[in-house]
DNA sequence: TAGATTGTTAATCGATTAACAATC
DNA sequence: TAGATTGTTAATCGATTAACAATC
């Protein structure tokens, strides 16, 4: 039944969305909705979101609509939210705390093994049940249990040469919050960016222009419709 | 000159990447580049720099190319740095905390003045400089300050209540760090939203279908090329 | 069956890329 | 002047919307 093969990125951030609304109207007891009523909620066409779908499978039933739950399983199984990644943290400062402190991984299809810095202070605490390790064990840490994915709140300049460790340790995929560009040296890794400054600068735009913004990107994205 | 008029929101979000880009050549020593050169260092087509450029301007010179100052300067104009809107952080928690203190403000056009919180244990602490002060006298914080933007790092289910005292404020515009969609009730809002949950589903969904991502939001966002 | 709503194809719209004349 | 590179128009490509036949 999945078709998915070259679905592009328009479609793939809106999933999330649609993942987080069908969630809710779970909680909220609705048990049926149709594409129209979906599409007023969420400010898109009805057309688009039948689109959307239709990129992985027909979970649908022509006359009646979708099944909350069930939709909602199967986006949740397209985005993999199973698979509970090990995941580990790179940068305990301000950002890195806030992010292990506030995400809940373990719903997002991560789950949060470890975290590291290089900072005397930083070593041995805990954050939210997670110990902050030295970054200097880190070839040991990866031979008890192999992390897939790495969430980077590291300084700029300490990106490529973080990367440079851990690609060969096959940690491929990265979460990354600095400005350093992994893709360009490393073409293969599967790198989602959030990039806070160009989110703000954005804004600072929309307002110095009176311009309202659209849909756009995750960390980052805002609407208008 | 500036044509500026219906710039879309590709282009916008384009904008702080060059202006970072920029930047850092200027610190280099570079004085001079082709969109060329550029777009080989961005992964992006010469093409599709010169036609953002010109959305705003001719900044360049036939036969020469651009001057690094030059540009960082007018791009700067256009994204509105020197504005410094005075900005207050609503949520003193993990997120706000993080944001308050790893923010350079300052550099991307906000001025940040005051951080609010309901929580006793919060109020009146400071962090990085601004003082955390207690959400019942905002109204009273107003009239000698008129802040102009809010940074929200508060739970979904308070940001409608918070918008509807900040909105008649003369709030209008926002960065929302939460999933409660602001435009919806005040389309005239200006909200840029960084939707950290969503980029984190996004990265799950490339890890678990071995895609590669593309250009993507600001907050927003993740690369190819 | 009649009504509703999907899945899917076709039409439109917008964004990116290519090409080239203008000009430094 | 010759060479380079912009600004800008035209061509291509992709994403969104509209329409409708399929079908529950």
């Amino acid at each position: 039944m999945p078709k998915r093969d070259n679905i592009s990125m328009s479609v793939i951030r809106r999933l999330p969305r649609y993942y987080r609304f069908l969630n809710q109207l779970k909680k909220e007891g609705v048990t049926r909705i149709s594409s129209t009523e979906l599409s007023a909620k969420l400010g898109l066409t009805a057309s688009q979101i039948r689109q959307d779908l239709n990129c992985f499978g027909g979970f649908g039933q022509q006359g009646y609509g979708y099944i909350v739950e069930q939709l909602a399983a199967e986006i949740g199984r397209i985005l993999g939210v199973e698979h509970n990644y090990h995941t580990v943290l790179f940068g305990a400062g301000n950002l890195g705390r806030a992010i292990a402190a506030h995400m809940d991984f373990e719903a997002l299809g991560f789950h949060l093994i470890g975290i590291f810095d290089t900072s005397p202070q930083k070593i041995g605490t805990v954050i939210h049940g997670t110990e902050v390790m030295d970054t200097a064990i880190f070839e040991e840490f990866c031979q008890k249990d192999k992390p897939e994915m790495a969430v980077l709140c590291i300084p700029r300049t300490a990106v490529e040469a973080t990367v440079d460790r851990l690609y060969p340790l096959g940690v491929h995929n990265y979460w990354n919050f600095s400005h350093y560009d992994i893709s360009m040296k490393y073409p293969d890794a599967i790198v989602e960016n959030v990039h806070l400054n160009d989110s703000l600068l954005t804004l600072c735009y929309q307002i110095s222009n009176f311009k309202k913004p659209s849909a756009g990107i995750p960390a980052e994205k805002s609407k208008t419709e």
